[in-house]
DNA sequence: AATGAATGAGCGTTCATTCAT
DNA sequence: GATGAATGAACGCTCATTCAT
């Protein structure tokens, strides 16, 4: 019959989330996952392989599929930046809807794990698209500077999720950043001159 | 107070620091702290009271230095983007040289530490700056876009932190960071009306 | 006694073996053998009473039986070494048919359980009819020589059966073995005066 | 100072012993050993790498050490079997003095050890030796046939280590136990002709 | 009667802190 | 005051056994 009960199984995943979201992979505490979600133990570990089975277990799909998605975005993006920006709040807040949690669990609470490079991934994906798009020769500043705003940036899309609103609001306010970061960004970047 | 080598308490401080920096307060080992100063650990505990005295001692200037000189980088603060940009950018080299590594501590790696309020409390102060200083009757989503844009700019400043760079490199990207976010912040930010 | 399936049981009988022989008693795991029989653990439970009932199961037969086999070996034994080595080589034989692989188990994957007594139990019973046959009024040091010296044997016996050879060549095996040990043994042992 | 008491250290290796030789490695309790030791657990880990570590300091001087003198023994063996068996006694005699228990332990309780192989490698050396000084063309069962003789033999040899008897006692009756071996070896071994 | 999920005691190990010297 | 050995609570994980279905 091979029952591993998916309501236990989901008592564990929404156990190890909550222990890893709130005191880190190092910090949490396998008991009080088995503890929290009624489970002792020795059971927890025939639903998964241990502290990093689970993290894995929860983490991984947004590792994985986080990237591909955002790799899409690009493609589909639309040089006028209202479009743009409506289109784009419309895939990440979708993104919000199935990953975030755990997208957050990645981006602050994955240190010295096979996942902490999660982040930078994301933002040399980013960064990438974003000189290509704006830069013809860029200079080793422009390359500095880039990664910066991006990573800014992509910092900040990540907090909306931090945000407790509901799924419109968090809409609206992707869409206003994303104004604020890309409406006019051609001139805004390329009109400053002479650094060094 | 009472006999303790300033020699002694220094290499402490700096082996404290390099080990909190690279593994974080949890992953950091006290033993490894202590044989890296050259000190035996019961000695530590004389200069310090255990792991989260010795990250206190290493983090606490930062802890309460850094929000204040903030507040009076506001009230430098010129209304004249570049200009301001150029105090801006002076000050703020001038705390990196003083706190750079400390606050990168504080910002990354004091997960489940009475001090990891930090970055948080550091972006409702420059929030309520740049609210009183460009919204006059702030709409709740005001509020909201405010709060992340702050906090990406933030995020932005202290990643500077983390570049391998000269002290001129991380004041000429910072300053092109400043214009970025903030030439032409007025119409940037009220030019978008109707979110919702 | 109940309803019990004779094949299930001897399946469970058989990965029992393998897995003892293979890991040894503390070694081995409950939950492989009764994967190994096709059996799930908690119906091994209705079969043999846990890890140590299943041990019972599988080795009692021979820790009880073999040393009267060899008890009866003794009496059948002729004054002839050559036929008495073929009389006896044809009895281990068999012997070693019907309970090899649990003698095994016995001797060397027993360790820390109440049977591990069954190969120091055979040697003083052997040990006592060499002393019968051979010795007279056996010094102090002829009863620990004899003990020796008989265990030696039972261990080359038993080294016999350990070796990947056809029945036949076992038997060959066997009766050189015991031609090497008991042939002449007599002026052999006694040969030896007085040492000390 | 360095100070790992050389006391602790003795009465850890001494409860590990017994542990061990008791219990085998895996049935042998980290726990018991400190507390027949009279140490806390942690402490002991100080004096040695764990279980392994434990094993290892108590056992490897045996393990690399008996196989070089067994070698050397070979090489000074006189061809007058009674001078050349009060040799071998003497040599053998001081091995036991210097690692009899160790020996016990190395051939008995480190199944799934990587020492497991102690015995078996020892079998081979003497084997070869054998094999070099009484056969010219083995065949396949003068292989086996010797392998087996060796095998006992050292059996028998290692058994007087089990003896509680005094060190001039074990000497007599590893004495005796070399004679009845190999007294006229050549005939005993060469006068079983062909069986096949 | 049959199944395999549930249970939890127990293991080896780590490490912040204390304490004897 | 300085040293590093001693301490033991706590962790992640295993597995023989029990029990709900």
């Amino acid at each position: 019959m091979q029952y591993k009960k998916k309501e236990i199984n989901e008592k564990i995943l929404a156990a190890g989330r909550k222990e890893y979201f709130e005191k880190g992979y190092r910090g949490g505490n396998i008991s009080v996952i088995a503890a929290n979600a009624g489970v002792p133990v020795g059971n927890l570990y025939r639903y998964y392989d241990g502290k990093m089975g689970l993290l894995t277990a929860i983490v991984k799909p947004a590792y994985t599929q986080v990237p591909k998605i955002i790799d899409e975005l690009f493609s589909t993006s639309d040089r006028d930046a209202k479009n743009s920006a409506r289109l784009l709040t419309g895939k990440l807040s979708e993104l919000f809807e199935k990953y975030g949690e755990d997208i957050l669990i990645l981006v602050d609470k994955c240190a010295s794990t096979r996942y902490e490079d999660f982040f930078d991934k994301l933002i040399d994906k980013c960064d990438a698209q974003l000189l290509k798009n704006f830069f013809e020769n860029p200079s080793e500043s422009d390359l500095l500077f880039c990664h910066t705003v991006v990573r800014s940036f992509i910092t900040s899309v990540f907090d909306v999720l931090r945000k407790d609103m509901s799924k419109e609001e968090k809409e609206a306010l992707l869409e206003r950043l994303l104004l604020f970061y890309f409406a006019d960004i051609e001139q805004r970047i390329k009109g400053e001159p002479n650094e060094q």
